[in-house]
DNA sequence: TGAAATTAATCAAACGATTGTTTAATTTTG
DNA sequence: CAAAATTAAACAATCGTTTGATTAATTTCA
């Protein structure tokens, strides 16, 4: 196995996501790695340090979610807040394990350091939502809604329905006992998207 | 100290929600109640037996949660969907150390039994806010909206803003640098509301 | 180039501390 | 007095981390 470290990393998201920060042990960890359990401290100095790599090796990604948006930089704020929603539904979907972790340690009154940099993250990225609704607002596309808070409302959808599957799956099988067939991470991901964008038309859109 | 079991419960509410499940040992948690660490398997069993009792003392309160409901029987739809909101929102607010932690242990991969537990009480009180929109679709004076991520939509907002303080508080302060007063219980309650009350008449009513 | 020296990577084993739980003895209570 | 409640102490297991030895890779220099 090459790129010892990378591979740590890859691993210690996964593991962090599904069992926790103390919920998932170095002996564990590195057995899933495939490495002696040594190499933590030798790579990354602790168990902490470690989730703080993984923290900065994801906020790379998330720098080029926010650069994603240029391209679109001459298109009107509705076909952008478009775009920004199926970003934002794509990149929680993919990145489930990291979203599950960073949102758990920002919950948590341990590891402060951590849980800074993680809102800091969070509220840097949100900003690029915060300036396409104003730009809507100001250019008179946009009612004049609370911004804030529908940035807020979009995060807090997608994270609810992708982030808490055991509870929106037994909702959607729970709410509509006739349709039979698997909730599968496509049909969820389509479902919040088309009910964000007909939310969003409702709320956002001066005459709708 | 009278009833240590019932004091017992309420510090583990407090330090699962702060320090999570595996972040509290049961030392801490037997000297901020009081009593000796022997006296937590001796009422309760075991460490998880403790958080499975924690849930279950909640979860009275919040049948109550759902029976408030019902004095509003006869009023019309609208109305309840404002009366749900509020209850929800404060309801959250005051609960604060208890929905931390069952929001995280139902994303954990951890503890199955505890998360499933949770992720069904949930659904059974979303299904009261299921049943109000419902009402009012089959009324008319609601749009056909999509129910489940309407109610998801919901939780997942008010979860969002009042459960990830650390980020909401950065929002406010960033999103709008000239209010410079510190972000209050009370403020961010009354903000939260009133935007899902103008959100929810967008999306809700068929001629607003 | 090629042996010697230096650095980096890897390992099994052990470290002391802490974990959740149990024991057995003692105190409190009805 | 008997049952329930409470305690300090000990339990084995596991925790994150460190150690010291060994191997692999790289650099140095004749």
């Amino acid at each position: 196995m090459q790129d010892k470290r990378g591979h740590l990393i890859e691993v210690a998201e996964q593991l962090f996501g599904q069992y926790g920060f103390e919920g998932t042990s170095i002996r564990q960890l590195a057995k899933e790695a495939g490495v002696n359990i040594a190499m933590i401290s030798y790579y990354f100095g602790s168990k902490e340090k470690l989730v703080q790599a993984v923290i900065e090796a994801k906020s790379e990604k998330f720098q080029n979610f926010i650069r994603a948006l240029d391209p679109i930089e001459n298109a009107d704020p509705w076909k952008k807040i478009e775009k920004v929603i199926d970003f934002y539904v794509n990149m929680i979907s993919h990145n489930h394990h990291f979203h599950s972790m960073i949102f758990r340690e920002v919950g948590l009154e341990q590891r402060s350091e951590v849980a800074e940099a993680i809102a800091q993250m969070v509220v840097r990225n949100m900003s690029a939502i915060r300036d396409i609704l104003e730009e809507g607002i100001q250019k008179g596309v946009f009612r004049q809604v609370d911004v804030p808070m529908t940035v807020a409302m979009m995060v807090g959808t997608i994270r609810h329905v992708l982030n808490y599957r055991r509870i929106s799956d037994q909702i959607l099988i729970f709410f509509e006992p006739e349709s039979k067939e698997k909730v599968t991470d496509q049909m969820i991901k389509e479902r919040v998207y088309a009910f964000l964008i007909d939310l969003f038309q409702q709320h956002l859109i001066v005459n709708p």
